[in-house]
DNA sequence: ATAATTTATATCGTATCACGATATAAATTC
DNA sequence: GAATTTATATCGTGATACGATATAAATTAT
């Protein structure tokens, strides 16, 4: 008969979500602030990260960005103009299709985004283990309260 | 006596880098898409989360939260502002310190965080495979190209 | 072959949102 | 008790992602 407030599972699975997102956050704001120190705006650097660090024989269009990079279309035409006007980045229409515009980084854009690769991988190497354990946590909780499927 | 472009190793990790935030991406559209569905803006979602996920004892203030979510002090005000003219938050004067306002969770905004808290769990859960499995990517190349600390 | 549809990119206006600068007020230090 | 620091609040601004729409090339249907 207990009328007392679980406080066991539910706040403690917000308790390990809430660590999960601000270690995210933490790296987020880590990666924002070089790429800014690095010259790039944010959405810049992911832009350049995508279509660098595409499949060997990937076709690099703006939809192809658009959908890794979880943005519509016209937010990336956006992108790739100010990213081009920058030196980041060359639009060179497809030769087998008129209406595509293939994507590529310039020697400029590559070296950037190879020094800030350098930078994000040993970030994310002190980031990894206190995220790893997160999510297990994460995982503990979800087996604990499965929920509807 | 090889001129080529050594291929391999930057190219490599840019391509993981590039994996690790694609995932990062959908686990955040998801999440934002989650929030809207069940009536918050992904932000008043992240507060809540850090205001209802603090430890035991913490005192919840303004600062607080813009420490958790990575933002400025006005910045949370604003939302603060908003979550709690629609009733998911409440603004307590703290009477102890006259300057802070602390911050806490309504049974509203509980319930809903805690829907989609269990929502989260579980994609978390089917995410965590991929996302460690780039990390331990991520520290393979790191050991590789130490690069300066 | 030509029309209709689909696919791909581009343009434009808008709304949101986080921010800097600034303000107010309470607490702490000198 | 004055000066400084800490905490929250207000206001105006700029960036940016989006919806709606446009253009143009490719594909499919007739």
């Amino acid at each position: 008969m207990r009328n007392v407030a679980p406080d066991c599972p539910p706040t403690q699975l917000l308790r390990t979500l809430a660590d999960f997102r601000f270690e995210l956050r933490r790296f987020l704001h880590f990666s924002e602030s070089a790429a800014t120190a690095a010259g790039l705006q944010p959405q810049q650097h992911q832009l350049l990260l995508q279509v660098a660090g595409a499949p060997e024989g990937t076709v690099v269009t703006i939809a192809y960005a658009a959908a890794r990079l979880g943005l519509r279309h016209n937010s990336v035409v956006e992108l790739v103009d100010r990213s081009s006007r920058e030196g980041f980045l060359e639009r060179i229409p497809d030769a087998s299709d008129g209406r595509r515009a293939i994507v590529r980084v310039t020697p400029k854009g590559r070296k950037v985004l190879e020094e800030l690769s350098g930078d994000h991988a040993r970030e994310l190497n002190d980031l990894a283990p206190r995220l790893i354990r997160t999510l297990e946590q994460v995982h503990l909780h979800a087996q604990a309260a499965p929920g509807v499927r």
